[in-house]
DNA sequence: TCTGGGGTCCTAGGACCC
DNA sequence: TCTGGGGTCCTAGGACCC
């Protein structure tokens, strides 16, 4: 028996949320259709009489990209809208002129959330060791499933697309390679409907021809000081010297660069994880005056703080650093935050120091966005257990002190 | 007609403690 | 009197990701 390598894979869900909906509207199949905008419902947008079957709705009478008006990004664009050069976390205005006659839908994430909850548990029916990351996509540990490793992952990596396209009617893209990096990257190459398997020595001829924009955790600013210094490949970061890269992005960043353009991450795949911090915001339809539109701003906050602690409380998390974020109309933004002597999911705790907060930044400018976030968070049930481990150190140190 | 919402992680300075 | 070194927590901002 030879021996056994380290598989990893990467599994990307092909434009999951307009898939989702060309499930609902399959007669927008092949069409350019985004999704993004208005928080509206489904219903009252399309079809307020509720009195045909959704797939029986004409193309006619669905909105037009065109026809929108107001702020906002797209979410995900069908291929056949990407086609015009659109593409996610793109202003809807910018979208609209390169694609006027796009049909637009608004995001439903209930149904995603179905969807994504559908799929992974296709997954980790085959393949347990499996790391969420986010909605649409996900890590598998293949190293160790009956049939990880023929030929590479592929084998199990097709049984894999294949069994999610019989329960949810939706395709995606594999990676598999000898680390989440790799695999990464290897999901994006035969896109959509795509398996792409990449072994050690593949690094020179199929990672090195790539932009460094390609490894993920190398956004647009690392991108452009390698421009600026002369990088534009993977292949040409890796023939950088350690300590060059240390002197120009610092010990961290720089010794990270270098194992990730020499293909190298040990990474594990991590099954579970618990949140750092949940929090709700908000961009107003128009912007707001902190003096002149006082009332709707205080509403508009108190909301979110009650969102946020209805939040904890469903999932079962207490925090004790409560912070606010504002972005001005100029779109800077600033935080400012606060650590309270106990943990709370309490809607009027967390408003109050929302407030306290709220009071420390600047409020000429007039604003564009709100937020609340609630930090440093415990179970409901690791909190009362810290709660009691302090009451017994004040024993203790009561105590010390007596004698 | 610019630029959503929900996250994570890192850095860096200051406070405070030993 | 002129001054260490480490560790941890808190706060603000920023890069990055989905």
């Amino acid at each position: 028996m030879s021996e056994k390598i380290r598989r990893i894979a990467h599994l990307d869900m092909d434009a999951f949320y307009a898939s989702v909906e060309l499930l609902r509207y399959p007669q927008l199949q092949g069409l350019p259709v985004v999704i993004g905008g208005g928080r509206r419902s489904v219903d009252e947008t399309i079809d307020p009489a509720q009195e045909r079957p959704l797939h029986k709705i004409p193309i006619s009478e669905f909105p037009l990209l065109k026809d929108y008006t107001g702020r906002g990004v797209i979410t995900t664009a069908t291929y056949a809208a990407r086609q015009f050069g659109i593409g996610s976390a793109m202003g809807l205005m910018k979208a609209a002129k390169l694609c006027p006659q796009a049909l637009m839908l608004p995001v439903d994430f209930a149904q995603y959330r179905k969807y994504s909850k559908a799929f992974k548990t296709v997954i980790t029916d085959i393949a347990p060791l499996m790391e969420d990351r986010g909605v649409d996509e996900v890590y598998i540990d293949f190293t160790d499933v009956p049939g990880g490793q023929r030929e590479g992952g592929r084998v199990l990596a097709r049984l894999i697309q294949k069994t999610i396209f019989e329960a949810t009617g939706l395709t995606c893209s594999v990676g598999v390679a000898p680390n989440k990096l790799l695999a990464k990257m290897a999901s994006e190459f035969n896109k959509p409907k795509g398996i792409a398997v990449i072994y050690a020595e593949d690094l020179q001829s199929r990672i090195w021809p790539l932009a460094c924009r390609k490894i993920n955790g190398i956004g647009p600013k690392a991108d452009e000081k390698l421009r600026q210094l002369g990088i534009q490949t993977i292949g040409e970061l890796a023939q950088k010297e350690l300590h060059w890269l240390i002197e120009h992005f610092g010990p961290s960043t720089g010794a990270w660069m270098h194992r990730a353009a020499n293909g190298q991450d040990d990474r594990p795949v991590v099954l579970e994880s618990e949140p750092v911090s949940i929090s709700r915001e908000t961009t107003f339809e128009r912007d707001l005056h902190a003096v002149r539109d006082k009332a709707e701003l205080g509403a508009i906050f108190t909301r979110l703080c009650e969102q946020v602690a209805a939040d904890l409380q469903r999932k079962g998390y207490v925090g004790k650093t409560i912070g606010i974020k504002l972005r001005y109309s100029d779109f800077r933004s600033v935080t400012r935050d606060l650590t309270g002597p106990s943990h709370t999911d309490n809607a009027q705790t967390i408003r109050h120091s929302a407030g306290l907060c709220l009071k420390r930044v600047p409020l000429k400018q007039a604003l564009r966005l709100l937020g609340v976030r609630v930090g440093s968070l415990l179970t409901v049930n690791n909190a009362r257990a810290v709660e009691r481990l302090r009451t017994d150190d004040n024993l203790h140190d009561t105590m010390g002190q007596l004698f």
